[in-house]
RNA sequence: GGAGAGGUGGCCGAGUGGUUGAAGGCGCACGCCUGGAAAGUGUGUAUACGUCAAAAGCGUAUCGAGGGUUCGAAUCCCUCUCUCUCCGCCA
């Protein structure tokens, strides 16, 4: 959530920020600095009026001590008063300030001044492309063919266990699914990033301080019988890790990393790009998140992207990067590179892998500060990435390294499955 | 699921209606002491918000959360929540 006392000194700016996203703020930022205004009068005098009770409460303590309970008894009389009309100040501030939350829940992250103006995603700027499709001269089947023919993945198995969405793998399907969350993790820990694992269900604060609550309410699985969420990402858990500390200047960046499943209800998207693994109400991901120095938190962007591509590159998928658009861009980031491999069967691009920085977004809600030499205590900027997300890596690896032989197997992957293709 | 106990500062831990933002200890920071260190010793050590050009200062709030009683609540009452222990069930 942007932070009210930024808003206040730089109002113009953020609405001129936020017409990338297509948004036209003016008169919701105009709004929340009238709440404010209001709610900082209000304060004021309620403060007044506290301070002047708090101090007749104490003297009517002494007083009783020394045996002037007369006197004491008058001094109540004008505390009850107080109380009352403070008491309406109190309502005020209660009311405004709720207001001006709700206000603030609704605005978007301003978009870094890197971000491209457009309204979606064929506005998104193609900033890198690299690789090739290996055994070009053998046709390459779509993944959920070959997979079911090869006897890796059983989708009907899943509709009837659970639903659509929701496949079986199997046999080497579980075990290229083991190899590459292993291969994953490895390169992350390799790199600095702290493992975890993760509870796949948190609470409401959790899903408040990440910002999928409340904008993103009914992409998440609810188990309302306890109030948790099934993670939509590991970023969830592991970025809420933080929540509410005040870390010291020298403890950042904190780089952590876990593999967890991911759930999402994927409301309205029914029937869009569903095939086989494309689209997933479960699915495999290695997270890495960092907690950044506001001021390095872009070198630190670039960073984690590099890592993404060079897990593409040993894996050897044709892959590119994309920054993504302001209309494309979601809600809490302030700039987002997108990683899309080429699948050679569909012959089209499948994204794999969200890189963000969120600059204070997160961390305002998470109340996720640090601080400096002098004592002062700002915000830290938060970031993650996906390093990857496995189903569409499996479906472009399984589509591209297709010959007359079998599905070849990435040589990186080969110490982690023992095998060098499946015939 | 049943029964009980408890949530106080970075941590441990006192406090039962009136200078308690909170004793004491540990930790941490800085200083003294020392050849250097330990020990010892002194000082300091929460956060948010408001006020102020800013700092200082001042004010308000915060002892799990919310509400209530009271002139005054960490302390009394109510609701919720979380944690722990025992029993039951169970990977």
């Amino acid at each position: 959530m942007l932070q009210i006392s930024f808003l206040r000194e730089n109002s113009e700016f953020a609405v001129e920020r936020l017409k990338v996203r297509g948004i036209d703020a003016a008169a919701d930022i105009a709004h929340a600095l009238e709440l404010d205004k209001a709610v900082r009068e209000a304060k004021t005098n309620f403060e007044a009026q506290k301070a002047e009770a708090n101090k007749i409460a104490k003297s009517i303590g002494e007083l009783f001590k020394t045996g002037k309970a007369e006197e004491a008894n008058q001094l109540k009389a004008r505390s009850s008063e107080l109380k009352e009309s403070s008491k309406t100040l109190q309502e005020q501030i209660a009311n405004n300030q709720e207001a001006l939350e709700k206000l603030l829940y609704t605005l978007p992250n301003l978009p870094s001044k890197q971000v491209p103006s457009g309204t979606n995603e064929n506005d998104n700027e193609v900033v890198f492309e690299f690789g090739d499709i290996p055994y070009q001269n053998h046709k390459k089947v779509p993944h959920w063919e070959i997979a079911t023919a090869k006897n890796l993945i059983d989708f009907e198995l899943g509709n009837k266990v659970t639903g659509a969405g929701f496949p079986f793998y199997k046999g080497y399907g579980a075990l290229y699914q083991r190899a590459l969350i292993n291969f994953f993790l490895t390169e992350a820990t390799k790199v600095g990033y702290t493992e975890y694992q993760a509870p796949l269900l948190v609470n409401e604060d959790s899903g408040f301080g990440t910002g999928q609550l409340p904008d993103k309410e009914g992409q998440m699985y609810h188990v309302t019988e306890d109030n948790l969420y099934l993670i939509p990402t590991a970023e969830v858990p592991i970025t809420n890790i933080f929540r509410n500390n005040i870390l010291t200047e020298m403890d950042l960046p904190i780089k952590s990393t876990g593999y967890t499943p991911c759930f999402r209800r994927e409301a309205g998207s029914y029937g869009k790009d569903v095939r086989g693994l494309n689209r997933l109400h479960q699915f495999d991901k290695v997270e890495i998140v960092q907690i950044a120095h506001p001021s390095k938190s872009y070198e630190i962007l670039e960073d984690m992207l590099s890592h993404s591509k060079l897990l593409l590159e040993k894996l050897g998928l044709k892959y590119r990067v994309l920054k993504l658009c302001g209309g494309d861009l979601g809600f809490t980031s302030a700039l987002t590179y997108d990683l899309e491999v080429y699948s050679a069967a569909q012959e089209k691009w499948l994204e794999v892998s969200s890189v963000s920085n969120f600059e204070n977004f997160q961390a305002n809600r998470l109340k996720l500060r640090y601080k400096d030499a002098d004592g002062n205590i700002s915000l830290c900027h938060t970031l993650n990435g996906s390093a990857l997300a496995l189903p569409r890596v499996l479906a472009a690896l399984l589509e591209n390294y297709q010959s007359e032989e079998g599905i070849h197997i990435p040589e990186v992957l080969q110490p982690f499955m023992g095998i060098s293709i499946i015939k």
